[in-house]
This record gives structure tokens, C-alpha cells and sequence, in this order.
DNA sequence: AAACAATATCGTAATATTGCAATATTAAAT
DNA sequence: ATTTAATATTGCAATATTACGATATTGTTT
């Protein structure tokens, strides 16, 4: 044991787990507000940014990728970071879903 | 090492990534959609509808509850765990600021 | 009070995450 | 071609998470 039961949940399910996973950290939170302040997509700066050695915010950057909250180009021997809106726009929506369907129901507790 | 530098990150920002880690496992989402869909605020239901054992159920319940995400009251032997939509709202305003603020950057990459 | 029902907690094995030093890779500049 | 700069990968120690059997707790019912 001690592995997530994946194969039990639905495609969905497991998706939205998967963006919230990336984005349950402080480092991860903080390198995406950052992409979001600068308009043009930095990279290195991130390193300076946050108080992680380079290999931690390589990690960190690479999560976010697999998750498909950003993406990566190739810019000389920099690579160019930025968030993906398509992913936080599904994001958004679905919370905004489950926003809507509490609101009516009359709370419980 | 291994531990997460909380302390080198604002408030705001361990908060957001403490309430995305909680929802970052299929079970907590499914226990969510289900929260969401019954009316009537069930408990022990969850644990016949998700396959997981009891103290599995318990322990993911009390994740959602530490994180704000869920409340629960006790009503006789049993306790009735409903969404608490307030953090649900930040969540969503958090995830609305942040897709309103892409959306005005040109795409870099 | 004893039995029952619902939930929580404890203990523990399996696995995953976090962080970084050391090192590798890749492309530009000299 | 060598050096330099930017980023990725490897390896590893520390810590956290996941899952569940066994057991404890708490309130209800008989």
C-alpha cells in the first residue's frame, strides 16, 4: 500500500486531482504568480526569484509541465516558461461549477 | 531535507497551496462531487460509495476538514459533513483573478 | 448496563515528495 | 575548440502521504 488508488476514480477525477497536486505547494503557487506578473515569459529569474537552489525550482517547473499548467520553449539556450491558460481556464471553470451547484442547495451544517 | 519551506512563502500563497493539496488526491475530489451532489449533507454514505476503506474515507475527510474545505457537525452518533462554500468561494476567486490576468498578456510562447 | 452503530485514532508498511550537491547537457560567446 | 551560461538529471537523505487492520471512542438502542 501506500500508492493513490487512481484506477478506481474517473478520467475527470483524476485530472482535477492532478492540476490541484501541482498547485499544493507554496513554491509552485509562487512560481506560477510569478509568471503571471511578468509579461514576458522568464525563466532563469525564477531561480533568483525564490530563496530554492536551481535544481529544486527545475523540479518544481517540470511538475507544473507534466501537469500542463505551463509551458516551455526553447529560446536560444534559455528556455521561455508560461502558464498555459487553456489548463487554468478548465481549472477555473470547473470550480466555478462547483461554486454554482452549492450555492443552491440550502447548507446542511 | 524533505520538508517543505513553508516560511519562504506569504501567507496567501501556503494558503492557496495548502487548500489545492488537499484537493490534490481522486478520492478528496470524488468525496467533493459527492458532497456536492446529495442535497442532504451524508456521511457515512461516502465510505459505500467510494472504494476505500473506512479509515481511508475518515482520514481523507479529515484532510478536507483541516484544509476549510468541508465542515462537519455531529448529529447523534453520527457526524454530517457538508462543503463549506465560503473557502470554495476563495478558491474560485483566487482561480478567476488569476485567468483574468492572463487573458490580458500577449501569449509568449 | 450491554450490545450496537458510526466514526476516529493508532500503528505500520509501501510509496511519494521535497530539497539539494554534484554532475550532465545544451547552446551561445570568445 | 574552449569557455561560459542556462537548464536538466542523478542520487540521496529527510520527510510526508496513502491505505488499511486493529482498536478506541462516542452516542443510541434495547
Amino acid at each position: 500500500m501506500g500508492a493513490t488508488k487512481t484506477e478506481h476514480f474517473t478520467e475527470k477525477q483524476n485530472f482535477i486531482a492532478t492540476l490541484a497536486k501541482a498547485l499544493g505547494h507554496p513554491a509552485r503557487i509562487a512560481i506560477m504568480e510569478y509568471l503571471m506578473k511578468v509579461d514576458t515569459c522568464i525563466c532563469g529569474d525564477i531561480v533568483n526569484e525564490l530563496p530554492l537552489a536551481q535544481p529544486t525550482i527545475s523540479q518544481h517547473l517540470k511538475e507544473l509541465k507534466n501537469a500542463g499548467l505551463i509551458k516551455g520553449s526553447v529560446e536560444g539556450n534559455a528556455i521561455c516558461y508560461c502558464i498555459d491558460e487553456k489548463t487554468i481556464q478548465k481549472l477555473q471553470d470547473y470550480f466555478s461549477k462547483i461554486s454554482e451547484g452549492i450555492k443552491k442547495k440550502t447548507n446542511c451544517c
